[in-house]
DNA sequence: TTGTAAGCGTTATCAT
DNA sequence: ATGATAACGCTTACAA
């Protein structure tokens, strides 16, 4: 009947209740309820618990609750800067409002994503803040319709009903591109995230446009859907230098692959910005010190955060409905990675490459996945 | 008695049981013990379990358990790069072995490291991976050897009875100075972590090693205590700066201080290397593409976090001991932000400051936390 | 105002 | 091999 006994029985409602002369009730009221106790009488309680250093036990608490007063926060890893970002801000957000966050790396594998989920289910976590890199995954609908108590963030899932929270992602990628065409180019390429992602088709769009309004042809060999990591900007970047003729500027629909197109340039010989432009999306933590300082959307990490735990805890008190969107503003930050076109040149006749082989970009609209092939 | 309803009645063992025409014994056996049951028995289990949607309510079986397989990591912030390298890795690590990790931001504020802690008691947490910066706070070491189950990473908590994880962090200190005094540096400047961190004071160490041996004469006018993060290293840089014989290079014990002293460093119109060559410690993320590429010293961040979670681990299990120490090898990334001194010139003679008033540092020892004031 | 005891969903002991 | 049932530590309806 005893389970495998604790290594040393902690002390217990009942300890302190014995200790202050008074029934578990009292020390429970006390711990929990606003119910005036006598003055006296938490006086005697007080001094029992903090004599044994009590501590009531969050596992009974749950169970007896029927509440775990910790939210679980779903991103396919932890170390990306961005998502980091958020995942601090939420969590001194949840500290504020009493929750705890346990936090999940899918590592993009949606297989992860989904038992990350069911942790509603067990009640681990009373709710979670979910971002996904698999939209279009069906299964994942499915699974938030039934564990319910799921906000959205920054990227959706079609047919889930949840919260959600977006960056004004169209206009930032408007934005980008403006900035781009304003300072001359015309052969601006597009590097955006894994097929599907609404992030990224969105920022597209807003490319898109801004190429338009300008009159521009949009150049399908210029549009590359890789990923959110720098290995994928890499990837783009070996791609892109198979054209013809290579863009003057990139819009990369996050930092990190702005990062990585930046490596893989230098690791070609090339600069930035002279031969190469250079938007991000984000604004990063130190993209300001980066060679050169990134020019980027920013938005704030801190705004997801903070509205996505506080929608997910109106949500879990009911106050909230699943049909809401919100929406994380998003700014231009002009730093040092843009500046205008000079003489068209190929890539591939920068410095080291002496005599490259022309070739034609076949099918630039996937790409690999490791880029280690650049250069 | 009914505690306030959870919205929706969860499957409980219970509803398996009727639904396999079994008992909860034999549910329980079957998601937990070995106890080869009849094929028989696992298949009419299964098939009402899957049916129904059972998800074990992991609340409960803390309680019945006496353990919530759940691990707490401790940090100052996860934004921070470099720890939330740790925290991904640590993460991973967790996962692998069946635990969930809870992320703690203590903001550097004690008070959240000792209630962090005290979640041990409260026994939401088995255990806790524990970074502090506030090596010399007795409190700490006292709550620790009550709480028990905790495993120090990365710096010291002094007479606190736990395993722990160390940089070779003088070792580190020593790579440092010496590449700078390779390259023909006399005048290096330490800038460390806030006062009585071990980690930085170790790294001091490495650095007097290294001039010492040298012959070179340690200046405690070049030595400064600041903090781990890039404001700290902005601080930094505006004493230095007030220097009448400013360093020619800096040993900053963290690449976040490095990027502080950067940042500061091109606002007041020097370039690194050229007029100031730096070297950091840690090798953070995207250390590489900085402007310029860091030179730092790396210590692995994943080595710190599975070996972190696998000490801790044994602990909880009784395999190891308080006393066993552990240390992560380090070594010396060369990339771009160090090269020999150019003549000798004073940075307040750079470019926009014309005429500055000379003035001796006072006390360089400390500098403010805050270092908006440079430039 | 205070206390008793049921019940939260599991696991494990003990008997069958 | 299988099943009743007593814990685990807490909250709270209900009684006093």
């Amino acid at each position: 009947m005893r389970p495998r006994a604790a290594k040393q029985r902690a002390v217990t409602i009942r300890d302190v209740a014995a200790a202050a002369q008074l029934s578990v009730t009292a020390v429970s009221r006390h711990f929990n309820n606003r119910i005036a106790l006598p003055v006296e009488t938490v006086a005697r309680i007080e001094a029992a618990a903090s004599a044994l250093g009590y501590r009531p036990n969050v596992a009974a608490r749950r169970l007896s609750l029927g509440s775990s007063e910790s939210l679980g926060f779903v991103l396919s890893d932890i170390a990306h800067p961005f998502f980091s970002a958020i995942a601090s801000a939420a969590e001194a957000e949840c500290a504020r409002l009493g929750y705890s966050l346990l936090v999940f790396s899918s590592r993009n594998i949606i297989e992860n994503e989904i038992a990350a989920l069911r942790r509603i289910e067990s009640a681990q976590v009373d709710g979670i803040l979910f971002m996904t890199n698999h939209s279009n995954a069906s299964e994942i609908a499915e699974t938030i319709n039934r564990v319910r108590n799921v906000v959205l963030l920054d990227e959706d899932a079609p047919d889930a009903e949840a919260p959600r929270i977006y960056a004004r992602n169209r206009e930032g990628g408007r934005l980008a591109t403006e900035h781009l065409l304003a300072a001359g180019h015309r052969r601006i390429a597009f590097v955006g995230g894994q097929e599907g992602l609404i992030s990224s088709s969105e920022r597209m769009a807003g490319y898109r446009e801004a190429l338009e309004t300008r009159g521009i042809p949009v150049d399908p060999a210029l549009m590359l859907l890789a990923g959110y990591n720098s290995e994928d900007g890499e990837a783009a970047f070996a791609a892109l230098d198979l054209l013809d003729e290579p863009p003057t500027a990139i819009f990369a629909a996050a930092d990190m692959v702005a990062l990585g197109i930046l490596r893989s340039a230098r690791g070609a010989g090339l600069s930035v910005p002279e031969d190469l432009s250079l938007v991000g999306f984000d604004d990063i933590p130190n993209a300001d010190v980066i060679g050169p300082p990134l020019t980027t959307i920013r938005q704030s990490a801190e705004a997801f955060a903070v509205r996505g735990v506080q929608m997910l805890v109106s949500l879990l008190n009911g106050e909230l409905t699943q049909d809401v969107v919100e929406y994380v503003d998003v700014e231009l930050v002009k730093r040092s990675s843009v500046t205008q076109p000079r003489q068209r040149r190929h890539w591939r006749s920068a410095p080291r490459g002496a005599s490259p082989k022309p070739k034609t970009a076949a099918k630039a609209n996937r790409t690999q996945k490791r880029g280690n092939d650049n250069e």
